[in-house]
DNA sequence: CGAACATATATCCCTGTGGTTATACGTCAA
DNA sequence: TTGACGTATAACCACAGGGATATATGTTCG
C-alpha cells in the first residue's frame, strides 16, 4: 500500500512538503500543488488511510501532518531485499556504507 | 520512478523473489507469477528500465536478476524525509510524547 | 439569520496501464 | 531446413484512479 501511496507524484510531493514544514492546512497545500482544492482532498485522504498523514480540525479548516512512523515498512522492506541480496555474496558495499549512516 | 515501478503488486513480487532467490529465467518467473508470460516480460522490462534488474541472455532464455544498487535513491529518499522530520521541533515533542507512553 | 469562507464529497471524464491472445523473433536439435 | 522451444513484441480490452467542476457540509462573523 505504501508504494502504491507514493506512486503518484502530486501526493509524494504534498507528503513531502508536510515533511519539510510540518503541519499544514488544506489551502496551503493546494496553493502550491498545481492542482484543484479537492484534488488535494482526495489525496490528502488517500495519505491519511495509507497511515502516513494525520488530520487535526481547527475551526472551518484542517491542519494535516506528516506521520513518520509509517515509512517504517517502507525501510524495513528495503533492508529485507538488501538483505536477501547480501546473503548471496556481492559487493554492494555503496548501499551498505548509505544504510547505516 | 522508483515508486511506482514498485507500486504493481505483481511486478513487486517479481523482484522480491530476484531478490530472495537470484537470478532467474523467464519462464521460471512466470511460473510463479500467476499471470501470463507477455505479462511478466512486460514487468520485467518495466523493471530493467527501472535500473532494478539485469538481464542476461544464454541461448534462448533470458535470465534476469535484481539490481540492488538501484535501491539506493529510495532509501536516500526515506532517510531524508525522517530527516526533515526530526529537525522538527514540535514533532521532536510528538515523539518524546510517544517513547514516554 | 445570512453570507463568506474552508474543506469534503459527488459526479463525471479521460488517460494510463496491467491483463489477455496472437504472433514475430531468435535458438537449439534432429 | 524444419520444427519445437523460450522470450519479446503487437494489438487490443477493461478498469482503476487522478483530474476537473459542482455542490454539500460545517464554521465564523456581521
Amino acid at each position: 500500500m505504501l508504494f502504491r501511496t507514493l506512486a503518484d507524484p502530486t501526493r509524494r510531493a504534498i507528503f513531502e512538503r508536510l515533511c519539510r514544514q510540518g503541519e499544514q492546512t488544506v489551502g496551503a497545500l493546494t496553493s502550491q500543488s498545481g492542482v484543484s482544492q479537492p484534488a488535494v482532498s482526495k489525496h490528502l485522504g488517500v495519505l491519511k488511510q495509507a497511515g502516513l498523514v494525520r488530520d487535526r480540525h481547527e475551526g472551518r479548516q484542517t491542519h494535516y501532518s506528516a506521520q513518520l512512523s509509517a515509512l517504517a515498512p517502507l525501510m524495513d522492506w528495503t533492508r529485507q531485499m538488501a538483505g536477501f541480496w547480501e546473503s548471496r555474496f556481492d559487493d554492494l558495499e555503496d548501499l551498505l556504507k548509505r544504510m547505516d549512516q
